[in-house]
DNA sequence: TTTGAAAAACATCACTT
DNA sequence: AAGTGATGTTTTTCAAA
């Protein structure tokens, strides 16, 4: 779980947010002179936001698709009430899960994966049911993934 | 949605892939003294890697509960069978909207998106509500955000 | 916290192998 | 398809404001 403490931004951390969400590579030199700031303003404001885990890191996005994982699913998973916790963490460490997710209702966990093809996503949910914490899944095989992006328009 | 065909990728591709999903602000010029390939050859892949689509964009992964954005939801939403396409075109424009998803069964669609607070997640839901083709929905507050993260393991 | 300046590191391009 | 070398940029650091 991430700290939920919301952290107060200028004006200035805002902006550079911004442009490090449409492009990470940018360079901040660029940046600086667009916005009247020096670099070392920037390169300060990012070190700051990086320390306190506003931004958690940098990263591309890739179609996975292209290369060769065209499976994405969605699980929904009824876990013993005892273990939930305990299973979250494990799934969470699984190279195929992109996200995990705790919810209400009839199941308590909401889980993304991708696979290399329908096979993969067999084995998987397969090795899943061999784990006794689990009393039921449900599986949502994801016919176009029209959107994934895990960026927000940020106010 | 994304074009689906297999692009072919050789060790290098792929090395240069892992690191930037690591770092995407990684100097391609360490990488390359890493590698033992000159700059030039990693500046050429990355261009390739990028024209053809494997290679999305940049961006930073942000902490969106420490901005304000405290509330993840998922939306099923069952639309009439005409206008599924033309929904989820609408829908993926939406700032708030992370993921959609095209699926089968009794829901059509399936979203996740990240509110400032309920009140936001309740207008949105309004808002979608008031759409004709929208003939049904189901929505469910995610507790906890276990794991986010758009990155997988490729191999 | 921000700046300016300077050194070290970097991206990029035309050219070569 | 990959490397080399040149050129202009960029990051990073730090003393001073």
């Amino acid at each position: 779980m991430s700290d939920r403490k919301k952290i107060e931004i200028d004006a200035i951390d805002k902006k550079l947010l911004i442009e490090l969400l449409k492009d990470s590579r940018i360079s901040l030199r660029r940046l600086a002179e667009e916005m009247n700031v020096s670099p070392a303003t920037l390169h300060n404001r990012l070190m700051r936001l990086v320390q306190e885990g506003v931004v958690k890191g940098f990263t591309a996005l890739i179609d996975y698709s292209k290369l060769g994982y065209p499976v994405t699913s969605i699980l929904m998973i009824k876990v013993d009430g005892k273990h939930i916790l305990e299973f979250e963490k494990e799934v969470s460490n699984l190279d195929n899960v992109v996200a995990v997710y705790d919810v209400v209702g009839e199941y308590d966990v909401m889980l993304i994966a991708k696979f290399r093809s329908i096979e993969d996503l067999d084995t998987f949910i397969k090795s899943l049911l061999k784990n006794p914490k689990i009393e039921r899944t449900y599986t949502s095989i994801v016919l176009n993934v029209v959107k994934e992006d895990p960026r927000i328009k940020i106010i």
